[in-house]
RNA sequence: GUGCGUUUAGCUCAGCUGGAUAGAGCGUUUGGCUACGGACCAAAAGGUCGGGGGUUCGAAUCCUCUAACGCACGCCA
């Protein structure tokens, strides 16, 4: 289904070339229309006649003028007129946009299109480390690449989200010898031992997480420590069975938690691969990129020029193994692009990693250009957000200074949203810990989310929970709020699976048909924000789109009765318009990843 | 040093491929429930868009210079 401004825009260039202005330039359409950014002069304009004065050497006032004679009698327009310098001002007829939001019910998806050319996309998200607890960090990757993962599936292209784990490097040895030092008994470090080894870890997630900076610590200060870590890393990277099956316990118990904490943020994965999963696909790549010509030694280790005639900067080649032989990050990122080749063939991949990865991804990402290990066609999207703050704009810390873990900020919110929802509504004390749950999660995810994702953003607390305002819990409010007016219309025996009810709507006129026609106009802009939400990966235009709803909405609210109408025929309109507002509401919050409680 | 990013109202931020009088929210001041949820709505005050120069009929938006802050620049991830 076709864009309300596509639409409308089609029309003005009928009427452009209907007055001889047809053809100004290739490619350079003089009837796009746009959004009004005078809402007291007009709904939508078009300033192509200013544009083309140039062209046609002719005042745009006449061009304008000689347009907007043209389209007199419109079906698309009640109004057009041009106003100096050359401004042509239109309003939409009633009529026209009533019957757009009536395709727009009966369409699927409220009129998003299917993607002209749908694709495979991984993306890689969350940033998680097996045996270290999700801090603060770990929320924005988490959130953003949910919601984009959500939005291009909704869009029509087929998603994956991984996980992709830090699972294999030196911080493994380091908790195993953290494990060793207070447990050396264990039989996953006899040598000896040939035996089944239990099933039960022999630690628990707290334990773990304990270990993890106690043991990284030591290893800082102390050098014979730090080379047992590095054995050990050594020893598990080489199959040592005891190394072997205690990783996998961690990897269990880990992996639990994260879920844990992930799915607390309506965040789901498809895959929980790793960087030990592309472990067997390094010598094989490596020998690849030398017998390529690609890699060579240089300072010891080997790498790959990714340089370009192009740049005005310096760009590091991409090392692909330290001078001792050993892997790092690069290796495994490019080893994880060749399997993802491999076995999913996606033609897009798209990373969420902080945004101080700008010049590592695009080393990484030209290394695999040139080494092919993906296609001329395959895109390579790295998408880098910033920093979360606390109030006094630096780094989000714990009160005393410490790193404040992800799982204490959702129940800190969670506690907040609590408080102020027994002190606002009576409600069972299970049912308001429901609630609280799904408003608070709705404070955090709306509060990153409404940011640009490449902009550092300040966590206030106060703010992201407040009813008021660009927030999630106004956004709910104004959900829940429709959904009590609807139960109240189905008690009183009104049905709620009307389809033909936006068929009889009818603009009323003076104020109350202002209010509502600007919540008909907002809902058919639908289509438009998702599509380029989509294309831009950017959850913060959807953000956008339903606080502008939801303001939308409530003015309607204020100025209609709505139960109380009595022409039975216009209360079925208004329902069907509800109905139309919630759902379109309903689907938005859902890509960004939360849902709306019936009462709250 | 090189490159990237940021700079818009007291605070937090929008500003959708250049368009009319730069928009919200919070905070401040004021007004509004005999209708469906007042956790709402309405109104007012508040800005040399970091600064200079340029392109254009027209610039927060494009170009250039410059300032402040942040970040990154081969064996960390």
């Amino acid at each position: 289904m076709k864009k309300l401004l596509e639409l409308i825009s089609e029309e003005m260039q009928a009427a452009f070339e209907a007055a001889g202005y047809g053809e100004a330039e290739a490619g350079s359409q003089l009837g796009r229309v746009t959004l009004s950014n005078r809402p007291d002069l007009c709904e939508y304009q078009c300033n192509g006649a200013m544009a083309g004065a140039k062209k046609f050497k002719k005042a745009p006032i006449m061009i304008a003028g000689e347009v907007a004679e043209k389209l007199q009698g419109s079906q698309v327009f009640s109004q057009a007129e041009a106003v100096m310098p050359g401004f042509l001002n239109l309003r939409l007829s009633e009529e026209f946009l009533r019957d757009y939001l009536r395709d727009m019910r009966q369409a699927e998806k409220f009129g998003l299109d299917e993607p002209t050319k749908p694709r495979k996309i991984i993306i890689d998200y969350g940033g998680a480390n097996v045996a270290k607890p999700l801090h603060v960090g770990h929320l924005r990757s988490a959130v953003i690449g949910e919601s984009i993962k959500r939005i291009c599936r909704y869009a029509g292209h087929e998603v994956i989200g991984d996980a992709h784990l830090g699972d294999w490097g030196l911080q493994m040895g380091l908790v195993i010898v953290g494990i060793k030092e207070r447990q050396p008994d264990l039989v996953y470090f006899d040598d000896s031992y040939e035996g089944e080894y239990p099933k039960e870890a022999p630690f628990t997630i707290s334990e773990l997480e304990e270990i993890y900076p106690a043991s990284s610590s030591k290893s800082k200060e102390d050098p014979e420590y730090k080379a047992q870590a590095m054995e050990a890393t050594y020893k598990l990277q080489n199959g040592v069975r005891g190394y072997r099956a205690l990783w996998r316990h961690m990897m269990n118990v880990s992996v639990a938690d994260l879920k844990k904490v992930y799915s607390s943020l309506n965040v789901e994965f498809d895959l929980w691969k790793g960087e030990s999963d592309v472990r067997d696909l390094i010598p094989e790549m490596v020998q690849y990129m030398k017998d390529g010509g690609y890699a060579y030694i240089s300072e010891g280790a080997l790498v790959v020029d990714v340089k370009e005639e192009t740049d005005t900067k310096e760009v590091p080649p991409c090392m692909i193994l330290k001078s001792d032989g050993a892997s790092l990050y690069n290796t495994s990122d490019l080893a994880t692009i060749l399997e993802r080749m491999r076995l999913y063939h996606p033609d897009q991949i798209i990373y969420l990693t902080d945004k101080r990865q700008d010049l590592y991804f695009d080393q990484v990402f030209r290394c695999a250009r040139k080494t092919k290990l993906v296609e001329p066609e395959t895109q390579l999207k790295w998408i880098g957000f910033g920093t979360v703050n606390g109030i006094d704009g630096k780094p989000f810390k714990t009160r005393d200074g410490g790193v404040m873990r992800l799982e204490t900020l959702i129940q800190e919110t969670k506690d907040e949203m609590l408080r102020k929802i027994r002190e606002g509504r009576e409600m069972s004390e299970e049912e308001a810990k429901a609630v609280a749950d799904m408003v608070a999660i709705s404070a955090l995810l709306y509060g990153d989310l409404s940011n640009q994702a490449s902009k550092d953003y300040i966590f206030d607390m106060d703010r992201f929970t407040s009813f008021e305002g660009d927030t999630g819990p106004y956004i709910l409010y104004t959900i829940v709020r429709i959904k009590s007016i609807l139960s109240k219309y189905a008690e009183q025996g009104g049905s709620l699976e009307d389809s033909e009810g936006l068929e009889l709507l009818a603009a009323p006129a003076e104020a109350k048909g202002f209010a509502q026609k600007q919540l008909m106009m907002q809902l058919a802009g639908f289509n438009a924000m998702m599509e380029s939400a989509s294309e831009e990966t950017a959850p913060h235009r959807v953000c956008a789109f339903i606080y502008d709803l939801a303001n939308a909405f409530n003015h309607f609210y204020h100025e209609t009765k709505i139960l109380a109408e009595e022409d039975e025929a216009q209360k079925r309109s208004l329902i069907a318009l509800l109905l139309l507002t919630r759902d379109v509401l309903e689907t938005c919050i859902h890509v960004l990843g939360f849902e709306a409680p019936d009462k709250m």
